[in-house]
DNA sequence: GGTTAGCACTCGATATCCTTGACTGCCAAC
DNA sequence: GTTGGCAGTCAAGGATATCGAGTGCTAACC
């Protein structure tokens, strides 16, 4: 643990040094407000802060920039605390999803332009999983001789479909019972519950389980929305890392595992290589889950370079994802 | 017009500059086969051709280095015949299509992958309009006490979905009622032609009309997938040039005008500002419709520096779109 | 006439050197 | 423990020279 003088000199360079991208010296620091002691003596820190692993110095004769654990310890004991929305920020986001309607995958969307233009950073939302979601209605459709659709509206809204094959040549009455029979079956269930009983009929009875199963495929799919993938151009000047990050946001599985694993673990901030996926070590990602009823229905966050804004981070995210999860909750 | 020596120098720059992004000078093309000709020679052409406009200099002492207007006739009199494919491809394209199933969307969205794969450029989809497509399901769910959605299951495999307000409380009987007629006057029909009776129940109408104006909403969304932003931070060194580029291919609505744009008139190649677009001007666009029984359906398109290779990519969007055309055709 | 060799010239790129200035670390004095 | 002062370090920036790729022009050539 650091002493109070040390942690300010800290607070000071990692603020300094997100709002300028430059090394920070000791003379800025001691200029400062707030810390009333000479250059020196702030030098004199600043080289125990980096022997202890909390600063780096990019060269000999350069500032010093903090370390991953240098921003670790600043989100968790020096950020200002989370009241510090800003209040224009407040009404813009509840403006925001006052005004937000129509289908949900839409509004999620959209979600994620807002926090790219709020924290002008890339943003994630992952939605909520179908599994969980109660099934409000079902229905098989016939595209083709040997094709159909079967399709399930959820209770938040979303639809989900999937095709299937069927293998003979089955009648329109089979599809049509089948469909009716899914139908009252798997109402008010979920798909991670969704059972059929036998109908009696063999052939109504194969769509159906065919029906439940390409339907439970897509249960599993992730929700995902990535926007403000064009703000990591200016975030790193070496190309070569701007083009893995986009690549790997390009990669929407990794995205989404990143952000619930993060959130799996009661975690809020994941500060560079912290998340474990290579490419991005060079990032972090705030993430908040985003709560209805006490239970967690997805994810919203933002990725930007480890140097970015985390008080501002942390509250917008959180901002975001407490009215995102109000939103929800009312339907 | 251009004499057959011109052509070939200019044909000979372009090429070079394709594949060594330097400007290229006199000797490099006297020395490339073809050309019997000593570099004076080749430099008394380039200067003629500097003159009308095909080749540029980016200062006195550099070689040459294409205008879009040197582009523009390469491509359309000197690129080598469109029979150009390699086989490897065609065996890749052919292997993929073979092996896509599922649902049409994620078809697509592989699809501007693969593109991707093949080009190492940015890839554009645009999938077929919803309006067109025969209505093979319809049906309407009551989501709470005033939220129903409206789903249609289309011929094509794709399922539009869309929230209706239910102004007062509406009993789940017309919700059913005018469910099932829906689905009975919708079955056949086109999204851009939906027209419901009356039924003679006031409610049940009522819910009818604004369903099918609900379902009328979504048949004009477009369906666009766009993907390997990532290979546009390479193209370019100018960070601001990848950051503009990255942020037009994140306003979908814009991607899909240009493309739409380019293939209704007839073109399918771009080259700079040929397509209006300001902050791409430094990309060219190579699409090609997709075509199913006639009807042009979609398109599909690479989209890259303008020094980008256009045998290859003219190659390759056609072999894709004629391909995604054909699996489409089978259904 | 078109083609070519040759030559003077231009100018970006690269290298070298120097200066500057923003730092640090250390030490002696407070 | 703190501080002022000073020597040392090193990237960045500027000036200068060199290099070399490439040009335009001209005179000779076929």
């Amino acid at each position: 643990m650091l002493d109070d003088r040390k942690a300010a000199i800290l607070s000071a360079v990692v603020q300094e040094y997100i709002s300028t991208a430059q090394p920070v010296g000791s003379s800025h620091i001691a200029a400062a407000s707030g810390i009333g002691v000479s250059s020196a003596t702030v030098r004199n820190e600043m080289a125990v802060l980096e022997q202890e692993g909390y600063l780096a110095q990019p060269h000999t004769s350069a500032g010093r920039i903090p370390t991953d654990k240098g921003y670790r310890f600043f989100v968790d004991h020096l950020a200002t605390p989370r009241v510090s929305v800003d209040s224009a920020v407040t009404r813009q986001v509840g403006d925001f999803f006052a005004a937000a309607h129509g289908r949900l995958e839409e509004m999620l969307h959209q979600t994620s332009d807002l926090l790219t233009r709020l924290t002008n950073n890339a943003a994630v939302v992952v939605g909520p999983k179908a599994e969980a979601s109660t099934i409000r209605g079902a229905q098989i459709v016939r595209l083709s001789a040997t094709a159909a659709t079967v399709v399930v509206v959820l209770g938040n809204g979303t639809v989900e479909n999937e095709m299937i094959e069927l293998d003979e040549a089955v009648t329109d009455l089979a599809i049509n019972t089948a469909s009716a029979h899914l139908a009252s079956a798997l109402a008010g269930s979920t798909l991670a519950a969704a059972q059929v009983a036998s109908s009696g009929d063999e052939s109504v009875d194969a769509l159906c389980v065919a029906a439940v199963a390409a339907a439970r495929g897509t249960a599993a799919d992730d929700h995902v929305y990535v926007g403000g993938a064009s703000t990591v151009a200016q975030a790193f000047d070496a190309v070569e890392v701007v083009r893995q990050v986009l690549h790997t946001l390009e990669q929407q599985f990794v995205v989404v595992s990143l952000v619930r694993d993060i959130v799996d673990r009661g975690m809020s901030v994941a500060i560079g290589i912290e998340h474990g996926v290579e490419p991005l070590s060079a990032c972090s990602v705030v993430v908040a889950p985003v709560v209805v009823d006490g239970e967690h229905l997805g994810s919203v966050g933002v990725l930007g370079p480890t140097r970015m804004n985390y008080p501002q981070a942390l509250a917008t995210v959180d901002i975001v994802s407490e009215r995102l999860g109000r939103r929800l909750g009312e339907g």
